[in-house]
DNA sequence: ATGAAAGCGCTAACAG
DNA sequence: CTGTTAGCGCTTTCAT
């Protein structure tokens, strides 16, 4: 095996002296092609060429003090809620010409800061969060660095920092609303853990009805397929009978429903499902799920144009809310008169 | 809004003057504070802390040449299949200080030279490729740059670079004998779309049989729960009539499965299916889904550790294959005597 | 329009 | 054990 240290990259210098103009020159052609004359420019650009030339980043970060790199703080890459969302904004970054690296922090406050600090000091210019709820310590870090944040997946104008996503208690709203709407008195509300996760309380707080006919009960699992089939396993074994399972997420839903149809309890026959996200997969399901739709791509590509128009240009984002929208399907039906 | 450069953070020469020290020591209690004296660490310490000093990653990499961070280029993070891997890569990178930067190729060659060469420019150390087809611009690239690069989800120990990933051809052919021993003559083969793609290529291989009373039909879609859906839609008005359906994809069986339910088709009793990969969900569906599990989580552990020692170390790591199991579940059985 | 030269924040010899 | 001093590759005045 070759070293890979074998030839070192050409540098300004080097092409300098190819092209037979100094350093500065070659730097004006980089960044600002425009003030050189013709001829000079296009000797440097053959120049650049046939060195294979590349700018050194971290060199030009330290003078600029800018590294054109973003980072992202999230919970988890386990299932498809936030991976919509990270492609979006890698995407959209691209044509900002930022880089995104993303961190996991598995819902836990420690290892956000822990992970927030990390990126700062690997030099971010900018950090994209999942939801409105960190940790004294990341909020200190953001105060101290002062590097500009936006949050996602949750709406609220009035957070220390822009939030561009979607109004989570609505979505549940809508969501129930839907079933009361179809006559389900006795409904299951299927959650991952509050703890940390104001998308989810949010969502708890938004699963509720005054109406006294209506019973709602809420069931906490872990968010994930095998959590909402661990919860039916659960409500079955102590004889609960809903009359329909409002899953604050997707995930939960397909656990949900895949659990009840094991155990021969037809969807939406003997009980309807809903779910909350609209997960591509989500219009696939036997039967299709009912299902509360989040922008979640277009949120990230939003969001990843506020975060690079703040950073590079220094225009703050103003917040922004996504509608979510009821999409009606297969899996949750009228409660058949008894 | 106050301005994000209000006071210039600390550097090095301000901590040494606080500390009342030089540079190079303040340097030395940041990289081998063992060979700096108990009270002059225990001072520069506190200085550091004092003035809130973080050392700045550009400067540190122009000087070491390090910049301590990876990329990884992937084809799509819009299902679950490599999510698990990245995760699993960026955890265990943490451990040993590195970054990654994800960036998506979409399956294009021309997408993922280009973003290689970008990942390249921003000082990426190390790249994780999938697969082991990749355009001649990113082999040109890698070879000139010599940037150390590992390929996931493949193992061939002939490739020019270390492969961590398991053998794609065995696993299909794993997941057809299993159909065939059970009895099924009219098989289905549902894969993704072969061009770009050698893990496609490889298992349509595998599923493959010399038995002359077996019949393998080859069947190509769009790599997604709808493009498995859409198949079935499509076999099933051409009149075909199959005993099981092997997907390439868990993703794909996800989406075969729940339209054959959606057409009334019972799953397995009139026809089985089964996947390769094992995600998570796989495990929840009704009927549980066969597949045969690949190691995704395990492999993205592997290929981290195996990509920063070789940067670290300059330990160029053995090509390394994971086993693939069968796992048998409900959604395949024997095919009733006729 | 171009060049010379002074850094950016840090590391790494080399002295002491 | 600690300080001095060169750079690293690039951007940016300030001259010319």
């Amino acid at each position: 095996m070759v070293s890979r240290r074998e030839k070192k990259r050409a540098n300004l210098r080097d092409v300098a002296k190819a092209a037979n103009v100094s350093v500065a020159t070659v730097s004006r052609v980089l960044n600002t092609p425009g003030v050189v004359q013709k001829d000079t420019l296009l000797r440097v650009q053959n120049a650049i060429a046939a060195l294979n030339f590349h700018p050194s980043a971290a060199a030009r970060a330290i003078n600029s003090g800018r590294s054109k790199i973003l980072g992202a703080l999230i919970p988890s890459l386990d299932n498809d809620i936030f991976a919509l969302t990270i492609e979006a904004l890698e995407n959209r970054l691209g044509d900002y010409g930022f880089s995104l690296v993303v961190a996991t922090t598995a819902e836990d406050p420690i290892q956000e800061a822990r992970k927030a600090k990390e990126l700062v000091n690997i030099g971010v210019e900018g950090l994209f969060l999942s939801g409105v709820s960190y940790s004294a310590d990341l909020h200190d870090l953001l105060r101290r660095t002062g590097v500009p944040a936006v949050a996602m997946s949750y709406f609220d104008p009035d957070f220390e920092y822009p939030t561009i996503g979607y109004d989570n208690k609505k979505a549940a709203q809508t969501a129930l609303e839907h079933l009361v709407a179809l006559g389900h008195q006795r409904i299951a509300v299927v959650h991952g853990p509050q703890t940390n996760n104001d998308r989810t309380r949010a969502r708890i707080l938004g699963a509720s009805t005054q109406r006294a006919d209506v019973s709602v009960t809420y069931l906490e699992t872990e968010l994930s397929v095998a959590g909402g089939a661990e919860m039916v396993v659960r409500t079955l074994a102590a004889g609960h009978g809903f009359d329909a399972y409002l899953c604050v997420s997707d995930v939960l839903a397909y656990g949900v429903l895949f659990e009840l149809q094991r155990r021969g309890i037809a969807v939406p026959a003997a009980a309807s499902v809903v779910g909350i996200h609209d997960l591509p997969s989500a219009q696939h399901t036997s039967p299709r799920l009912t299902t509360v739709r989040l922008p979640a791509k277009e949120m990230g590509t939003s969001a990843a144009e506020a975060l690079a128009e703040w950073v590079e240009n220094d225009i703050r984002p103003a917040p922004r809310c996504f509608e979510s929208v009821l999409v009606p399907r297969e899996s949750s039906v009228a409660k058949p008169a008894s």
